[in-house]
RNA sequence: GGGCGUGUAGCAUAGCCUGGAUAAUGCACUGGCCUCCUAAGCCAGGGACCGCGGGUUCGAAUCCUGCCGCGCCCGCCA
C-alpha cells in the first residue's frame, strides 16, 4: 500500500504540524497496516505521546478530527486504540487500476539505468550439469529478468570452471580415449569420474596430466586445440540445459575462468605494490584483519600457490577488475551458494584494500541454501551421485504431461507437450523462487506439481482460466483497455487490493534481490482471482459490469503472466 | 574452537532489514459448495507459550544479549 502511503502523507503534513509533531517525529509511523483486516495503512501514535504528554488515543483522535474531510475520495479513516486507520476507498482503487490497464508496464516504474554484471550459473567444463547448478541458474535468470525489467543493463556472466590443474587430466584423458573421435561421442556424465579414477590410481597417467597442466599454461596449440574440444563438447550440453530450462544464458555470456588466465599475474603484481601480499610456506597471500582459521591463527587469502598455480580468488580478483574497469559497471552480483560466504567476504575486502574497488561499488553475493531430499540430506541420485539437471528437468516435463493429460484430456498431443513443458520447467523454478532464498529447500515433485497451494501450476492455472474468458465469447483482449472499472463486490475490491501490490511487491523483490516476494504477491493475486471469480460472474454479468469485470480479468491475467515471466515462468493460455 | 546462516500449528513457509493491534499463507485434517464463465476451483472450521532464558521499550516473532538444536564454512579445490 505504498501508494495510499504516499497519498496520506502530505494531508497529513500539515496536521501533524499544527498540532506540533515535526516530521521526524511522525514519518515513519506511517505504513502498511501489519493486519489488512484493519486498514491498508496505519499509524500508531503511542511514541507520540511523549511528545505531546498526551494518551495516544487522544492524539490518533485529534489527527482524525483535524483531518476533516480532505481524505475524502481516498480512504476512510478511524481511530482506534492509539491507531489511526486508513482504508483505501475503492473510487481510488479503480483510478489506480485503470492507470494500470492503459500501461504496458502495469504501473511499474523505471528507475535510473545501472549496468549491473550478474554471475551466475557457473557449470563446470568436462562434467554434467546438476542438481547443485540449479539454484544458482534459476535465481539469476530471475533476478536478470526482474532487473532488467526496472530498466538497468544487465549483464549476465557465466564463469564457467573451463580452467586449472584438473585439465592437465582431462586433456590426457581424452588422448587415451582416442582424439580423433567425434567430441559428440564424449559421455561427459562418467567422463570427468573417469579422468579422476585413473589420476588417483595410475601414476604414469597423472604423471603426463601433470605435464599437460604445464603444456597448457603455456598455450601449446596442439593442447589448446584438445582443451576447446572439451569445451565445445560442454557448451553444447549447457546450451541444451539452458534451452530446456528456458534461461536466458547464451555462449555470449560465457566469462570462463580461462578469459582471466592471462592477466592473473597482473593482478599478483597489483596486490604486490600495494604492499599486501605475504609469503607463507611458498604461497603468496593476503592476510587481512579478523580471520582466523582452526587453530586461532591468522587465515590468508591465498593469491598463488607454492607450485605457481592460481586459486579460485586470484581468478575473482581479476574478475572484479574486468567488471570495473571494462565492463563499467559498479553493481555486482555474485548468486552463489551460502557456503562461500567467507570466500566473498575475503574476496570483496581485499579487492576493496588493493584499490580494484571503491566504496561506491556494490558487490554483493547474494547466497542461498541447498536443496535437499525428503531424506533431510543435500539432494542426491540413488547411487549417491549428483542428479544431473536435465535428468530432473525432462522428469518434470514428464510428471507434468501425466498429470495434463488425466485432468486435461481433449487437449491435443501438440499442446499437451507444450503445455507439459511450461508447467513441468514453471514448477522446478517457482518452488525454488517461492520461498527466501538463504533457507535450504526440500525437492519434492508431489508438492511442486501440485495445482493446490503456492505452486506455479496454481498460478498458472489461473492466468489460464481468465484466458478462456476471454476465449469463450471471442472477446479481444484489448478491448477492455478503455473500460471502467467499478469496484462494488467485496471480492473485486479485496482483488482491486491484491493487484495494486504489484509494483511495490516487484520493487522490494529487485532492491532485496529475492524473488520471493514477487511470488507472493502473484500468489495473493491468483488467490484474490480465484475468489472473486467464484462469486462474481464475468460474462453472464450486465452491461457496465460486465465490462469492468472483464478489464479486472484482463488486468489479473496480464499481471500473473507478465509477473510469471519476470520470474522465468510461461504462462499457457490453456491447460 | 571460531565464523556465517537457520529455528514460526502435524508438515512446508511469509512476516524480521524499517518494533505496533487478535501472528499471515499453503499442504494435510473436519464440514460444506458444481442443471451456471475450467471443481485443476471456492467457502467455513479446528490447530502456534514465533527454539529457550534475560534485556531494551508504552509495546518484541521483529532490536540487543546468553544459551540450545540444525546446516554450511574455516590455507594452497572451486
Amino acid at each position: 500500500m505504498r501508494d495510499l502511503v504516499d497519498a496520506i502523507r502530505p494531508l497529513l503534513n500539515s496536521v501533524m504540524s499544527d498540532i506540533g509533531v515535526q516530521e521526524s517525529d511522525w514519518d515513519n509511523l506511517l505504513a502498511s497496516s501489519t493486519d489488512s483486516a484493519f486498514a491498508d495503512v496505519a499509524m500508531p501514535c503511542h511514541s507520540l505521546s511523549k511528545v505531546l504528554r498526551k494518551a495516544p488515543n487522544t492524539i490518533s483522535d485529534e489527527i482524525l478530527e483535524s483531518l476533516g474531510s480532505t481524505t475524502e475520495g481516498l480512504c476512510q479513516v478511524s481511530s482506534i486504540n492509539g491507531f489511526l486507520n486508513f482504508s483505501a476507498d475503492s473510487d481510488w482503487l479503480s483510478d489506480l487500476l485503470q492507470e494500470a490497464l492503459i500501461d504496458d508496464r502495469l504501473r511499474v516504474l523505471t528507475e535510473e539505468s545501472r549496468v549491473i554484471v550478474i554471475d551466475y550459473s557457473s557449470p563446470n567444463v568436462a562434467k554434467h550439469m546438476h542438481v547443485g547448478h540449479l539454484r544458482s541458474t534459476v535465481i539469476g535468470d530471475a533476478l536478470n529478468r526482474m532487473l532488467t525489467h526496472k530498466g538497468h543493463r544487465v549483464v549476465p556472466e557465466n564463469h564457467i570452471g573451463d580452467w586449472g590443474t584438473p585439465f592437465g587430466m582431462l586433456i590426457e584423458h581424452l588422448i587415451d580415449m582416442g582424439i580423433d573421435s567425434d567430441s559428440q561421442n564424449i559421455d561427459l556424465s562418467t567422463f570427468y569420474s573417469d579422468a579422476r579414477a585413473k589420476f588417483d590410481s595410475d601414476s604414469e597417467f597423472s604423471s603426463r596430466s601433470r605435464a599437460r597442466v604445464v603444456r597448457m599454461q603455456s598455450s601449446e596449440p596442439e593442447t589448446i586445440e584438445l582443451w576447446q574440444m572439451l569445451v565445445d563438447r560442454s557448451l553444447i550440453h549447457f546450451n541444451e540445459v539452458y534451452q530446456r530450462m528456458g534461461v536466458l544464458l547464451t555462449n555470449d555470456d560465457l566469462a570462463g575462468e580461462s578469459k582471466y588466465e592471462s592477466v592473473l599475474p597482473r593482478i599478483v603484481d597489483k596486490l604486490a605494490e600495494r604492499g599486501l601480499l605475504e609469503e607463507s610456506d611458498g604461497a603468496k597471500v593476503v592476510y587481512l584483519d579478523g580471520w582466523k582459521n582452526r587453530e586461532g591463527e591468522p587465515l590468508p587469502l591465498i593469491i598463488q600457490k607454492a607450485d605457481g598455480g592460481y586459486n579460485y580468488a586470484t581468478s575473482d580478483l581479476a574478475c572484479i577488475l574486468d567488471r570495473i574497469e571494462n565492463v563499467g559497471s559498479r553493481d555486482l552480483l555474485y548468486i552463489v551458494g551460502a557456503e562461500q560466504a567467507q570466500h566473498f567476504a575475503m574476496v570483496f575486502e581485499v579487492a576493496r584494500s588493493a584499490g580494484f574497488m571503491d566504496e561506491g561499488v556494490n558487490a554483493i553475493h547474494v547466497p542461498f541454501g541447498l536443496v535437499m531430499g525428503t531424506d533431510g540430506k543435500k539432494l542426491a541420485s540413488r547411487t549417491g551421485g549428483a542428479v544431473h539437471l536435465n535428468d530432473l528437468l525432462i522428469e518434470a516435463v514428464e510428471r507434468a504431461d501425466a498429470i495434463v493429460a488425466e485432468k486435461n484430456p481433449l487437449l491435443s498431443n501438440k499442446e499437451r507437450a507444450e503445455v507439459a513443458k511450461m508447467l513441468g520447467i514453471g514448477a522446478i523454478k517457482y518452488a525454488d523462487l517461492s520461498t527466501d532464498r538463504s533457507n535450504n529447500y526440500t525437492f519434492q515433485w508431489e508438492k511442486m506439481l501440485s495445482f493446490d497451494g503456492n505452486t506455479a501450476p496454481y498460478l498458472q492455472y489461473a492466468h489460464a482460466r481468465i484466458c478462456s474468458i476471454f476465449s469463450k465469447d471471442g472477446i479481444d483482449r484489448d478491448s477492455t483497455l478503455d473500460a471502467e472499472i467499478i469496484l462494488v463486490h467485496e471480492r473485486e475490491i479485496a482483488l482491486a487490493r491484491a493487484l495494486i501490490g504489484y509494483p511495490e511487491a516487484l520493487d522490494s523483490a529487485c532492491s532485496s534481490h529475492s524473488p520471493h516476494k514477487l511470488a507472493t504477491q502473484l500468489h495473493v493475486i491468483a488467490q484474490a482471482f480465484g475468489s472473486f471469480y467464484e462469486v462474481c460472474p464475468v460474462l453472464n454479468a450486465e452491461d457496465k459490469t460486465k465490462i469492468s469485470r472483464l478489464a479486472l480479468c484482463d488486468l489479473t491475467a496480464r499481471t500473473l503472466q507478465t509477473g510469471l515471466e519476470l520470474l522465468g515462468i510461461d504462462s499457457p493460455q490453456r491447460m
